[in-house]
DNA sequence: CCGGACGCCTGTCGGC
DNA sequence: TGCCGACAGGCGTCCG
């Protein structure tokens, strides 16, 4: 479910509850999600303080005194965070968990919980540094950050034969960057999305990693993308859906020409694009 | 080394 | 109303 601008929101959400604050107790009751929970988590998180809530591409990294989670929302996870209330006047009780309710952060000021009904995302531990840790390594760059441009797209271009929109999904050359966006960000920069990667021009690319960098950040201020589900650590729905130009639109006239927009299948995914404006 | 397909899961939606 | 297949915001792994 989550993409680049959903993360971040999430971790805005929950990095002032959890900031500073100190971890009384880790419950697992669903410990088969992507990978194992890590059964010693558990012993080694409780009574620690969080640090801070950092975010690479699309893992939330919380950092604590010993070492860090490496959170994954995968398809359908989301976290919320349940505040305790201030005791005595507001003993609010933290709600039962529901059936997807798979992990609690149970913190001093309340719980961070995590849901995901597909279970395809990940609740990891690392006590080495987590940009070394094996999922992490590899990764390309932020793409609101300084290394991510155009030269840089079109670097990677040059080695590979795959359709432009399969590089720019691809985590190793670009993180953050799902199926929404990239449908999205290729309409805006009027690139084909089955144009081969090394058959597109640097000046192109550099529109691309303008287009690639708009699009996640107005997402953002918008607080992310609800299709269906999606909500923040507070419970609210994101506002970029009213935004999406081609992501869903199959059939419906291009904002700006009017042609019908055509749904195709790139690498599995549905991919939308308007086959006048996108060349 | 690369690209493409697969599989992991559950929920939902559309068509019959 | 019910059933059944297709599909869903991700991504590591395997295979050719």
């Amino acid at each position: 479910m989550p993409e680049l601008p959903e993360v971040e929101t999430t971790r805005r959400g929950i990095a002032p509850w959890l900031q500073g604050n100190r971890i009384l107790e880790v419950r697992i009751r669903q410990p088969r999600l992507r990978w194992p929970i890590p059964p010693e988590l558990p012993a080694a998180a409780a009574g620690r303080r969080v640090r801070d809530v950092a975010r690479r591409g699309k893992y939330l990294l919380v950092q604590l005194e010993n070492g860090t989670l490496i959170l994954h929302l995968g398809m359908s996870g989301s976290l919320r965070f349940l505040p305790t209330g201030n005791p005595p006047e507001d003993p609010a009780p933290i709600p039962a968990p529901e059936k997807h309710d798979h992990f609690d952060l149970v913190m001093e000021n309340g719980t961070l919980r995590l849901r995901d009904p597909r279970r395809f995302g990940a609740v990891l531990w690392t006590e080495q540094p987590p940009e070394t840790h094996p999922l992490l390594r590899d990764l390309g760059p932020e793409p609101l950050g300084p290394a991510f441009d155009g030269p840089h797209l079109w670097q990677a271009a040059q080695k590979r034969r795959c359709p432009v929109k399969s590089l720019i999904m691809d985590g190793h050359v670009v993180v953050g960057v799902g199926n929404i966006y990239a449908n999205e960000a290729l309409f805006q920069a009027r690139i084909h999305p089955h144009r081969p990667s090394h058959r597109i021009a640097a000046a192109r690319y550099d529109a691309l990693a303008r287009a690639t960098r708009e699009i996640l950040a107005r997402a953002i201020d918008q607080g992310g993308t609800t299709l269906r589900d999606f909500q923040s650590a507070e419970g609210r729905p994101g506002y970029f859906a009213q935004a999406l130009q081609v992501y869903g639109k199959t059939d419906q006239p291009c904002p700006a020409c009017g042609q019908p927009i055509r749904c195709q299948t790139i690498g599995q995914r549905s991919t939308f694009y308007c086959p006048r404006c996108q060349r």
